[in-house]
DNA sequence: TTTTCGTTTGGCAGCGCTGCCATTCTCGTG
DNA sequence: CACGAGAATGGCAGCGCTGCCAAACGAAAA
């Protein structure tokens, strides 16, 4: 006298499968095969399961399924922040390959601390997930050691400049550092600066300033002026940073930016004082933002397919391939601001 | 001879709780105990467990501990996309709480359809989260039933114009609607027009058309011209919607826009033709998002409250208190734009 | 020393489901 | 009409862990 229901409302205890094997007249087998569309049954037995299931209000317990069957349908999400729309897109990518292929995402945020980072996966693991999808390839070693003996897939994102555990996805910083300023000398600006944001966090905003640093140096130039704004990247940190460095060096000509956040902020500090884009002042950013494109000087910058990036990092998670490194590159935008 | 192990590095098998109960040379329940912290145990026992665990890479499986302890520390997320940084937002401050109380947020993405919703709750309740939070207040008949039998909390966020099933936090978009309208008028704006997004699938936006157009006709204005956007509310979508609009209609001066992001994209418009803010032409829009209140002049628009909402939200769910209706209201920035 | 009571510990039965295997039921064949 | 071969089905042992209970232990009290 508990869990037996006669329509869709609730009653005594949470309907379980045997209580739908019951109703139905049924083996727990039989229903469950059903259930999952797996093995063979007649036509009789699947309605009469499947009427069962729906009058009792029948929800499947994929816990009790998956200790079973010892093989989870969850996939591990690691992201540095969801305060800027960059990685929502790249979750937005691995988020449609997963559910179509039957999976769920169980997402972390690591606010770009190691640290938190090897907590949460630790964590995460303990979900016996199918597979982990993690941005970056920088991790403490003990992160790698869990990730490696995890026995499961993992996917690191958004960068190849490094060595990777299983799956990499994504596009070279370093090389997108050095495009750009490639792209700023062959316009001809020589005198330039950078505005970012915190780098001992944001270790792929780092390579690219390293590498955009580096590519000037081998054209006899360097930065002449550079302003660090220690927190996250955003806005108004872009503006306020250029707004400093301008007043430092004023003989500036072209600014790098961390990345299109900082690079608006800066582009919404010109337009707000009169500087013209990009005659007095050009500026260059990074991530290709809908923001930054649909400006009205569209922003130079570097486009990255942050979607694709986690469409095809999940696709490579749900399957059995082999190890691989998937550099997908990414696409400089001349706009109007350089 | 399978799951025996020496080091941190993988054998045979999975590290079960046996195997460092074993190595501990201890019982199950005893190591169990020692490794959730709960119920007695000696210093020495402690020690050794904690030791085993440690040295044979134990993992936890937090499948089995859920189904044998019938509570789990999932709890589900809905929300309708990952494209607009609104609903991170919420998702940041729901995950700062959740993960704070030991949660794991699951995090399921609905595209703004009904049925998809129904489905990824349905498939989310499968892991018998212990809570559930939902954007809206607007479901299928069997997404309110599944709600509604699952016995778990359940937090409806962003919408209070409406009937909650257990928990609801957010405001009125109703109220904003009309704050919006009466903020035009007080300023003097007598032509006013509206540019939005489908409104059939983002009911949110919709009440708060409708509440905007009920505020005019109570002052015996009407909204002279409206252009609606066939997709998701955009930047771009914002330009191209007010290009149009003003094309039908020049006599325009102030425009409500559904969102920050096509107000955003108006604002852009205006920029890139001239058109003098708020003199010529006043906007309107609805989020208080970054990149409005960073524009060179900051947008006019209704600062919502969405990290709160999350936060407030995961409180509540994580609770055991009564069910609620919580209010927090937003509130109305005077910006430059109108 | 013995009794008592609280602390520490191990055994074991499930949690709800799946996978395996044995069994029964159906037909088409010889 | 008996005889496989395959389809359809049910029984049951776990998956790894927790919760309950009883047992063992120890130290303080008598």
């Amino acid at each position: 006298m508990q869990s037996e229901a006669e329509d869709g409302t609730q009653t005594g205890a949470m309907i379980t499968l045997t209580d739908v094997a019951r109703a139905a007249g049924v083996g727990e087998s039989t229903a469950s095969r059903v259930l999952r569309g797996h093995g063979s049954f007649s036509t009789k037995t699947r309605e009469s399961v499947l009427t069962a299931a729906r009058s009792l209000g029948y929800v499947p317990n994929r816990i009790a399924g998956t200790l079973a069957s010892m093989g989870s349908k969850l996939v591990g999400v690691v992201i540095p922040s969801l305060s800027n729309i960059v990685f929502p897109d790249v979750l937005r990518g691995a988020n449609t390959v997963l559910v179509g292929a039957g999976f769920q995402p169980v997402v972390a945020v690591t606010d770009y601390d190691p640290e938190r980072e090897e907590s949460v996966i630790e964590s995460l693991l303990s979900w016996r997930p199918a597979g982990m999808m993690v941005a970056g390839l920088e991790h403490t070693e003990r992160t790698g050691a869990m990730l490696r003996n995890a026995r499961i897939r993992v996917a690191e994102l958004l960068d190849t400049d490094g060595e990777g555990i299983d799956i990499v996805v994504g596009f070279s910083n370093r090389k997108a550092g050095r495009v750009s300023a490639q792209h700023l000398m062959s316009r001809g600006y020589r005198c330039i600066g950078y505005v970012g944001h915190d780098l001992s966090l944001d270790l792929r905003a780092a390579k690219r300033f390293a590498a955009f640093r580096a590519a000037l140096g081998e054209a006899g130039l360097s930065i002449i002026g550079e302003e660090i704004i220690r927190a996250a990247s955003s806005i108004e940190a872009g503006r306020d940073g250029l707004a400093r460095l301008l007043e430092r060096c004023p003989d500036l000509d072209a600014v790098y930016f961390s990345n299109d956040d900082m690079a608006i902020g800066g582009y919404f500090h010109c337009l707000a004082h009169g500087i013209t884009i990009p005659d007095r002042l050009a500026i260059f950013g990074y991530n290709g933002l809908d923001v930054a494109r649909s400006a009205p000087q569209p922003l130079s910058t570097i486009l990255t397919p942050r979607v694709t990036v986690g469409e095809i990092g999940a696709r490579l998670v749900c399957s059995d391939g082999p190890s691989a490194v998937v550099d997908i590159g990414f696409e400089l935008i001349e706009g109007a601001t350089t």
